[in-house]
DNA sequence: TCGGCGCTTGAATCGACGT
DNA sequence: AACGTCGATTCAAGCGCCG
C-alpha cells in the first residue's frame, strides 16, 4: 500500500499546508480549490482579513506546496474572484502562484452575461451598490500546470459545431463536438435559497476540470481539494470515479461534505447537478 | 474658438502622442481605443514586434499623455487581448497605464461562449491549433478614470430585470432596466469575407463606451480615439451625437475611415451596426 | 564537441465564412 | 452540402551562439 492511499476517500479536518507536507511528492492528478479570498467573508473559524501582503506570502507558500505533491503531467485549477472595486488582487495571486507553477489556461467562470439577441441577462450576481462600479459577473478559474505543456481533453467538455458542415472535414472532428473555448457560463445552484458555504462553486465547474485534464482509462485520478469547503470538488471526483482527498479545516464544514458525500446526499445532489 | 475645437470631427494622420502633446489639458471627455498589441501583428507601417519591455514603456508614456488631455471627470475605455499562451501580458500593460491613471471598472468583451442550457457556443472564434491551450473568447475592456470616483450611467446601456417584481420595487429601480454587468457579449460584425482593419471592434462596443459614460444633456461629448484604426469609436461617437477626433498613423486606414464617416457609407452601416 | 536556449521560419491547424 | 480560403493562431525544426 502507497503511502498516497491513507488519504484517499476522506475528508480530513485540519490545515491544509501541514496535512500536505505528510503527503508524498509527485502523488496527486488533479488539484482543484478556491481558497479563502481574503477579502472579509466570514467563515466559520477562518480569518480572513488578513493584511492583504501576508495572505500573498501565504498563497506563495500554498502553491509551493502544491507544486510539492502534483505529479509532473498533473493540473492545478486555481479558483478566485474579485470584488468590482479592485479586479487586480486575483492576478497578483496567480502572479505569486505561477512562481513555481505556469499558467497553462486563464478560464473565466461567467456568472452573469447579457445577451443582446434576446436582450436578456441570464444568470445570476450579487447586486453592487455603487454608481462607479459595474457588476462582477465572473470570477477566474487558473489552470496551472508544471511546464505549461500538459496535453489536455478539450473535447470531453466541448461543444456542438455551429456550422455543421465542419463535422468530419477533418480525421479528428469525428462528433459533433468542438473546443468550449475558456469562457464557461455556470450560474449558480439555487439550494432553496441559501447556500450551505458562502463560496461554494457549482459541482460541475469541478466536474468540467476533471474531464479538461483527461480521465486516463483503467486509472483513477487522485483529485485533491485543500479548501474543500462543502465538498464541491469531492463530490464531482466520486461522480467520475476518481479518488478524492478533502481537506478543510472547519470541523462543521467537514461533517457538511461528510453528509453530502453519504450515499443518500449524493443522489438527491446528482439530480440537481 | 478653444484650441481644442481645431482637433475635432477630424481624422488626424499622425503618431498620436506628438499629437495629443499639441492638445491642451483636460479637454477630453471620453477616450477610447484599441493599441497595437505588439504581437507581431503586420500593420501597414507599424511595427508591431518591438521587445515587450520596450512597448510596456511606450505605453506608459501613451498613459501619461491621454490623463493629461483628459477632464477630471473623463473616462479612460483600453481595449487589449491576450493570445492563449500569454495571458497576463495585457494585465501588465494595464498596471502599466495604472500609474497614471485608476482601474475603475474592468470590462470584459466577450467574443464566443458556451451555454449549457441551449447547448450551443454562441458568438465567434478564430481556432487555435493546439492541444494544450483552450480557445480566447474574450478581450479587456479596462475603464480607468483619474480617481477611480467617476459617476457612471449603468442604466442607460441596462438589460430588462429577469425577476419583474423588482421594477419599482426600489427608488431608482422605475423602469425595467437593470446594471448589465461588467461581461459584455458583443460577437464580431462579420464585413463580407475581408476585415478593413486586422483588430477593428464592433461600433456597438464604443457606443456602450460612451453610453456608459454618460451623455450629458445639452453638452456635446469630446470623443477621442488615438489609434483610430478602421475608425469604430470616431462612427460610434458620431451616432451619438459627441464631436470625436481620430489619429491613426497609417494613412490607408486613415482615407478608410474618412470613407467610412462620410454619410453614404454611415447609411450602409447603420444598417449592420 | 555536445547540449541547451533563443530566435527565425515554415508547416499545420480548425472553425467561420463565402461561393 | 461540399469545398476553398484565411487567420491580434501554435508548433517543431533548424540555425547560431555560448558555456
Amino acid at each position: 500500500m502507497k503511502k498516497i492511499d491513507l488519504f484517499k476517500n476522506k475528508v480530513i479536518c485540519g490545515d491544509c499546508i501541514e496535512l500536505m507536507r505528510e503527503m508524498p511528492g509527485k502523488s496527486v492528478d488533479v488539484i482543484i480549490t478556491s481558497p479563502p479570498y481574503n477579502i472579509g467573508v466570514k467563515y466559520n473559524s477562518h480569518k480572513d482579513n488578513m493584511p492583504f501582503e501576508e495572505y500573498l506570502d501565504w498563497m506563495e507558500r500554498f502553491g509551493k506546496e502544491c507544486f510539492r505533491i502534483l505529479k509532473e503531467d498533473g493540473s492545478f485549477f486555481f479558483n478566485i474572484g474579485d470584488k468590482p472595486s479592485d479586479e487586480l488582487r486575483s492576478l497578483k495571486v496567480a502572479e505569486r502562484i505561477n512562481k513555481s507553477f505556469k499558467i497553462q489556461n486563464t478560464i473565466n467562470w461567467v456568472k452573469s452575461i447579457a445577451v443582446p439577441e434576446e436582450n436578456v441577462n441570464i444568470g445570476h450576481y450579487k447586486p453592487v451598490n455603487s454608481k462607479r462600479y459595474l457588476n462582477n459577473g465572473h470570477e477566474f478559474i487558473f489552470h496551472f500546470t508544471k511546464k505549461g505543456n500538459v496535453e489536455i481533453d478539450k473535447l470531453s467538455i466541448g461543444v456542438p459545431y455551429q456550422d455543421k458542415s465542419n463535422i468530419g472535414r477533418w480525421g479528428h472532428a469525428k462528433k459533433d463536438l468542438r473546443d468550449r473555448g475558456d469562457m464557461w457560463f455556470i450560474p449558480y445552484e439555487t439550494v432553496n435559497g441559501n447556500k450551505p458555504h458562502p463560496a461554494m462553486f457549482p459541482v460541475k465547474l469541478p466536474e468540467m476540470c476533471i474531464k479538461l485534464h483527461g480521465l486516463k482509462k483503467g486509472r483513477k485520478l487522485v483529485v485533491l481539494d485543500p479548501f474543500l469547503g462543502a465538498g464541491s470538488t469531492a463530490l464531482a471526483s466520486k461522480r467520475l470515479g476518481c479518488d478524492y482527498i478533502g481537506v478543510e479545516i472547519d470541523k462543521k464544514y467537514c461533517k457538511l461534505s461528510q453528509n453530502l458525500l453519504s450515499e443518500t446526499s449524493l443522489k438527491n445532489w446528482t439530480k440537481n447537478g
